[in-house]
DNA sequence: GCTATAAATGAAAGCGCTTACATCATACTA
DNA sequence: TAGTATGATGTAAGCGCTTTCATTTATAGC
């Protein structure tokens, strides 16, 4: 790999003259520009971007921090982000947190020791206390899916609360009275805050809610189906489930549909996130559309904005979620 | 951010004691280790990655270049990737590449600049001799999906070939005789060579391939459809359907059962990729397995053993495609 | 005790860049 | 024409580490 010296030389010019053709950021005469470029272009010459990086104390990438690297959620979100970084130049560099604190502090740990210009954080486990000590200081910090009031200009969230207010509240206005609540891990702040939205709803029409018609399940498919067997083995009858997202509404359908249970005749579904899966499950789910695409890329643009000096960028900081309508929830038809 | 010079004051040595006790690799007394070990404790030291990186020509980062980010495909295939670097005290850097030349070989030397100790590529539209010449420099590069004769210890792939032969054959073996097969884009190795399992399968069984009963998609579900609706607007029965993979699948059975076929009855389905989705679907779609998690691990351990010399790692090139049976498909019941 | 050998440590030269500062033309001003 | 901006380029000091080589110190053999 040809260096800057080697270039400098073959220009005959110095390599200061050389990094400031790279980094146009001088003036250099188009006479020696043009030699600069056609010694690089001669010797193939690719910056180091480690030692660009060491020298400059800037290492045009950010660090990504996720809770796991597979799965449509996480997919979607990275995909946003390194989708706007890239139009910009700058490159991701990506770690899984694993939901577990000890994990998500040692990847924070190694994208800041891989001097990142910035980091985009989907943290779960980790305290707030802690991630407002690590915003003070300095290195910049987006979070996305959480809110900390102290840390608000940072927060790319989603008003958890309002989805689930409105997945509940389109099952009210279809008439159902006796809805189960299949909730998230509660520790996690968007499975209380759907919760919290359900109860809201509920109590707007004036409806008590059964505890015992509470599951809460881990977010995956199979709590999904493990849950949904504990409600209807109470055998309290319900005619709509709201599902505090699509993975677990998916694992719910399956176990209904084994127990003769047709949706939506029978049984309305609705889920929250709108994943891909959605789509394909039968009935089609009716869900909360969660844009976590277009979350991931307004990270972006947070971190374009307020470090690389894209002045001209808007940001938003909280997203509303809005109802899809499909087939697994209709009105009640006893 | 304290730096080796401040630990190795506060210890009261060099800075190449430091160094060593760091990196664990030549002899410290205990004496003046755990000296050194007590300045960093009290410092917060964390070593500059960066700066190790250009001082010692290794960056412990493996750089990952995927068509996307999201999908489950990839999702599926950087977790496994991701998983086994971790737990070996390596990291990832990753770049999309968006099956466009232009961007693969920019993702490429983005990685490359990067100074990653080595690349696990999953790309489609650079040229085998494009990656021949890359992996004879000093890069050491690592297929997954892909097959080149030249770099065969280097590439990690699946038998397509077989796959696409077991997938036929399962519908032979049921007794269908009139198949349609739903290809993926030509151009890509894999389509072409899970094409040709099915030619093999339908040989094998005496039948002769009816061309109107081919239709090329892009292993979209979109065009999983569209495909299906052309392939019913030429009146051509058929009792089974082979795709090319499971997005397809999905989409296609979503025509079919808006057109009023009952699958498996009136029609069998049989997918490739046994992704997630596939078993969300309704019914639960039959399809062949491709580890790709797996095969992930498997590009992940050969950078291991090969590069940093976990010498006791057991590779494996090629991965056998497996037929996973559920509901999607039957014998014929006419 | 004194040398031969090994173990522990330090000094210093980079790794490939950026950037403050110095230098040298050239073009204006008065 | 001397005096002064101004633009173009070069010089050299780092950035925070690793690593070679030299030096010092401990260990042992006789």
């Amino acid at each position: 790999m040809a260096t800057i010296y080697q270039v400098s030389e073959l220009a005959g010019v110095s390599l200061a003259t050389v990094s400031r053709v790279m980094n146009n950021n001088a003036r250099v005469s188009e006479n020696t520009r043009n030699k600069v470029l056609a010694a690089m272009e001669q010797l193939g010459y690719r910056p180091n971007s480690i030692a660009q990086s060491l020298a400059s104390n800037r290492s045009n990438s950010v660090g990504i921090l996720v809770s796991e690297l597979h799965g449509p959620f996480y997919g979607e979100m990275l995909s946003g982000i390194e989708n706007e970084c890239r139009a910009a130049g700058k490159h991701v560099i990506i770690a899984a947190g694993h939901s577990e604190e000890a994990s998500e502090k040692d990847g924070i740990e190694f994208l800041i020791s891989r001097s990142c210009d910035a980091l985009i954080l989907h943290v779960e486990a980790v305290s707030d206390n802690y991630l407002i000590k690590l915003a003070s200081g300095n290195m910049p910090v987006v979070l996305i899916n959480r809110f900390i009031p102290q840390l608000a200009d940072n927060c790319i969230s989603l008003d958890n609360e309002l989805g689930g207010y409105l997945a509940t509240k389109e099952l009210l206005q279809q008439g159902h009275t006796q809805l189960a609540y299949m909730a998230g891990p509660m520790w996690k702040s968007d499975a209380k805050d759907r919760y919290n939205g359900h109860l809201r709803a509920m109590a707007e029409y004036g409806l008590s809610f059964n505890p015992a018609l509470l599951a809460e399940g881990d977010f995956q498919d199979s709590s999904g189906s493990a849950c949904m067997q504990q409600l209807l083995a109470k055998g309290i009858p319900f005619t709509a489930l709201v599902c505090a997202n699509d993975e677990m509404a998916a694992g719910a359908m399956e176990v209904a549909r084994a127990q003769g249970l047709n949706v939506p005749q029978d049984l309305s579904i609705v889920g929250f996130d709108n994943l891909i899966l959605a789509r394909y499950i039968y009935p089609k789910l009716t869900t909360i559309d969660y844009p976590i695409g277009e979350m991931g890329r307004m990270a972006a643009r947070w971190v374009l904005k307020n470090i690389y000096q894209q002045q001209a960028l808007q940001l938003k900081n909280v997203f509303q979620p809005v109802l899809v309508c499909r087939d697994s929830a209709s009105s009640i038809t006893s």
